[in-house]
DNA sequence: ACAATTTATGCACGATCTTGCACGTTTCTT
DNA sequence: AAGAAACGTGCAAGATCGTGCATAAATTGT
């Protein structure tokens, strides 16, 4: 005896709504609102709980159980100090431009601070911002391919160079390990430092989000001089002089936490 | 015995329309106010739902592919039945090979279900699989760059194809929007289907784990022939008949739930 | 012009789906 | 510990579905 007014599935899917919206359901007040019986809305609930869309507690349900990816576990950390970098950044983008985006932590803060409404083109290396960029309808995300090294968890080598010699960003979100006013920014690996380079001078514009640990610090392997880079994004302790020296190689500094 | 002042075009196209305006539809509806009977609306709907242009529930039909969110919120979910298929599909994959997974909620499945201290070498165009793979250290990963479709979740386009000319896997694990004896493999656009059918023909041997919705269903735009296909991992729901008649093309048959 | 074929439609029938109710069991509350 | 509420399961009724078949209109071929 189907209910005259309301599909099955539209039903299933108004109590997965309400779900993500209160954070939980109740079966009886769903079967008075929903004219039906507290019997289909059981079954409408064990459906969900069956596809992992609901968790099924005494009363009604909540939603699905947080995931037990260990990378999406790390991926909730996102320090203050990160996102205070990440969303003095983000002002640099500028809608409809195409941004590349390095891996790290840092970089994954920046993307997850742009405007998710705004059509720009994201332009990665790193399997896990391509895969925080899939939340977002509205971006176009181009995806650099080749090997990836599963500690940087970024791809890298030949074949990654050869998909990023097609793109010339508009900016670049470079991640590095040391930023030093002689010998710039550096990286752990050679093949890291070459990538970092590579897509440094293709990009018109070049941005560094530095936390303080990595400032005035040397990694084995130069990737790109220090007037490379267009802009740099700094925490709001760093000491005055070393903003004035970096700002004498014609960088602009940019410190997070500000107006 | 047409109706003497609507064509049958006419009327699938009001029909659509509706299901715009009004996002969704009921079949009983549309029969008395279009004063046809039921059956014919329900072949209006069928020949909708074959487009893609519609999706088809009990009752009525709904838009196509209500998207009700984004891919975070569909990720978490893994069902039983796709776990059951993936423990049987890995099975497949030996030590040491090197195996595609393309994108697909039932292939991240078969990813998160392969053994993850087995050195194989994973490739996939899906960024929310190479992301999975991030934390599995004793993995290679190679990551096929590309246009990524943010619907579909995965890297297509020329830039992909030509990443992936590179490579021969061992064993590809190809997800189908629809598995049909004369049709074979079908996708939903038509640069999904040109990917998984230069897939296809590049590895040695090609797995497809397929829901019992997928069986013997066609989408738009054919990608592979049925007997390209190496192996099909199918739930234990299905008949014995469906069995005989897709061994009969020479493709192993593999029920998910055996021992 | 006439016959054959195709197409759209309606009808019949068995299969499937959804729903509400009954009944015994489990879980929560007091 | 006892009562109340929620739960799962089995069952029946009604609605819907898919398929095969017949009919009528439109189209095509000769």
């Amino acid at each position: 005896m189907p209910d005259s007014d309301m599909l099955h599935e539209e039903r299933i899917a108004l109590i997965e709504a309400k779900l993500h919206s209160q954070g939980r359901v109740f079966a009886a007040h769903l079967a008075s609102e929903f004219e039906v019986s507290v019997d289909t809305i059981r079954r409408d609930l064990r459906e969900l709980a069956a596809d992992g869309r609901c968790q099924r507690v005494y009363g009604g349900a909540l939603p699905p159980a947080p995931r037990t990816g260990t990378h999406q576990q790390r991926r909730g950390q996102m320090p203050d100090r990160k996102r205070l970098l990440a969303q003095a950044s983000v002002r640099l983008v500028e809608p409809g431009s195409v941004v590349f985006i390095d891996a790290g932590t840092t970089n994954l803060a920046i993307a997850a601070a742009l405007p998710p409404d705004s059509p720009i083109t994201l332009v990665t290396n790193a399997p896990a911002i391509a895969a925080f960029a899939l939340d977002r309808p509205s971006w176009r995300l181009i995806q650099i391919g080749g090997v990836v090294d599963i500690a940087l968890g970024a791809a890298l080598g030949a074949a990654a160079q050869r998909d990023l010699s097609a793109i010339s960003p508009d900016l670049a979100f470079i991640g590095v390990c040391g930023f030093d006013l002689s010998a710039g920014a550096t990286a752990h690996s050679l093949e890291e430092a070459e990538f970092k380079r590579q897509i440094a001078m293709r990009s018109r514009e070049v941005a560094v989000a530095l936390t303080d640990d990595k400032l005035l610090t040397q990694a084995p392997f130069p990737a790109f001089a220090a007037s490379l880079c267009t802009h740099a994004i700094l925490e709001a302790s760093v000491s005055s002089t070393t903003v004035a020296t970096i700002g004498e190689l014609g960088v602009n500094t940019i410190i997070a936490g500000a107006i």
